[in-house]
DNA sequence: TTAATCCTTTGACTAAAGTCAAAGAACATG
DNA sequence: CATGTTCTTTGACTTTAGTCAAAGGATTAA
């Protein structure tokens, strides 16, 4: 992958220095680093593992920031190992006016570009990024009673109760028996260590599986993350000897539909009644003496 | 230019350390930056300033990097001011080996992108290198008879020289006093302190301008920086009262023509009997009552 | 042929970045 | 409720990174 590592040359070289050098004119680039990731207020936790720094150095620059009054620390409500840091209104300000410098700096790099040259660079950043993301997304098999996997559920649950006009009740969830071991599988997908999206195949018959609650976190839509999913569902499948593959959607989620119309799925008369189905698809998946003719 | 910063920090802490906290394993960042920088030998003046280093501080890694047995340093022959640093064949051979390991690491960030997402993001990648290249490069007027200028049309001469079936006489060039002060400009654009492009506006007739020798750095080409260079040009002739611009330009140079074409830029007759000249085209520029009615 | 300038080395520092281990408070679990 | 684990703080470091000024050899300009 030379192509990434050429522009990573050059794009460090450039603009890299935005956000470090030029902008912890004031402090070491630790301690602004940590001010900016503090954002509305997290955990020592959190921040150590996200900049992965060692526990004792983020005690000092802590302590440090806070005596410059920049930060305050409590400790967290729910569990007193924990410490909260969160900005004082100096400590905002000084962020706000520093994320103000380093937009003036931007806003200069790009100085002599027209309009249209710039609107093709956020379009090609936009999508460079989303690339970025969707390749640091992974896709991985958990028992269907795993913590993760009720994570999402709950989470999908909530999503489309918000959706459908008529709400959605969680009875209508998959069992935790029915996705795991040989009876079927739970996908969930994971960006940065946080689970973001789901998946579940269960067995409807013998040779027919079916697939159910694809969903995807609000905030990690459009990457084409779900399609990743599927194609997991569906190797799944045939891992299991399922050569059919059908699921069902509601009339309100078109995206959806038009993505599995997209992923080869036709659309088929009603396998199943079911209060919440409006439409039925099916797939037939390669066989594995149809792969190696 | 929030998208510019957004995808910085985004990048930057996805995979800026591709070259640099996981190239440098085994020795300092500094260091390694050093070894990477070296190629196929440089003097110790020019790694300063690229890399903006301290003399005392390059001098000091210069000497670690030579204890290891990885660079050899050897007075200039031309200026023995200067030092020359070379890397040792264990140098090459570490370097070799720090370049498989970074791209073996690129590749795995991209294991789980399919052909055509990577096809696309190397494609989004190098559409922003190369605005933010442009966007890099700035334009300025120099006198005719600057060395830059004048660099930059022995480049011209000797491209067109190998293009053109009948060759390139350089007597065509125009003279430094066409181009300079009231009579006419010259535009230089620069890429990190080089020149890397020229173009030129003489007076014709009254009221009547010609551009010539607009001419782009084969390695900077595709960039639109042409276009760029012309914008300025324009901006001169109307500044010397030059309200209509003319050019003439050689049957191969086809891109050339086209790019005058989507510049406003329609074909006439011949204005001048030219052996280089096979197309003519004029474009009529706003005039300041025009442009403020 | 001086004087000024350029390039590198060396000495003497400072500040930032980061590491490791011990210890104490709080929590989770059997 | 004893035990192991988690999270933070503190002390005691080391390594990198970087700066500044003095000095000496080479070159260039006057």
């Amino acid at each position: 992958m030379r192509a990434l590592r050429r522009f990573n040359r050059y794009f460090t070289r450039r603009i890299g220095v935005l956000d470090d050098h030029y902008l912890g004119q004031d402090r070491p680039l630790g301690e602004a680093r940590l001010l900016f990731e503090i954002g509305d207020g997290v955990s020592l936790r959190e921040l150590r593992s996200r900049l992965g720094l060692d526990a004792g150095y983020l005690s000092r620059m802590t302590k440090a920031l806070q005596s410059q009054g920049m930060v305050r620390v409590r400790v967290h409500p729910a569990d007193s190992r924990l410490r909260m840091i969160e900005l004082t209104p100096a400590g905002r300000i000084e962020v706000d006016e520093q994320n103000r410098r380093a937009d003036a700096l931007a806003e200069g790099l790009l100085d002599a570009l027209d309009a249209d040259r710039r609107a093709q660079l956020i379009e090609a950043m936009a999508t460079s990024q989303r690339l970025l993301r969707l390749a640091a997304i992974t896709v991985e098999r958990v028992d269907g009673a795993a913590p993760d996997a009720r994570a999402c559920l709950d989470a999908y649950a909530a999503d489309i109760d918000a959706r459908f006009p008529e709400g959605f009740d969680k009875s209508d969830l998959v069992k935790p028996e029915e996705v795991s071991g040989d009876a079927g599988a739970f996908f969930v997908a994971y960006e940065e260590g946080h689970p973001v999206g789901c998946g579940a195949l269960r067995r409807l018959e013998p040779g027919v599986g079916e697939i159910r609650h694809v969903w995807i976190h609000p905030d990690t839509r459009r990457l084409g993350l779900a399609r990743r999913i599927l194609t997991e569902l569906e190797r799944a499948a045939t891992e299991h000897d399922l050569y059919v593959v059908r699921l069902d959607t509601h009339r309100t989620l078109t995206e959806a539909q038009a993505m599995y119309r997209a992923s080869g799925y036709t659309e088929i008369p009603p396998y199943v009644d079911h209060i919440y189905a409006h439409h039925w698809f099916e797939k037939r998946l390669a066989t594995p003496s149809e792969a190696r003719p």
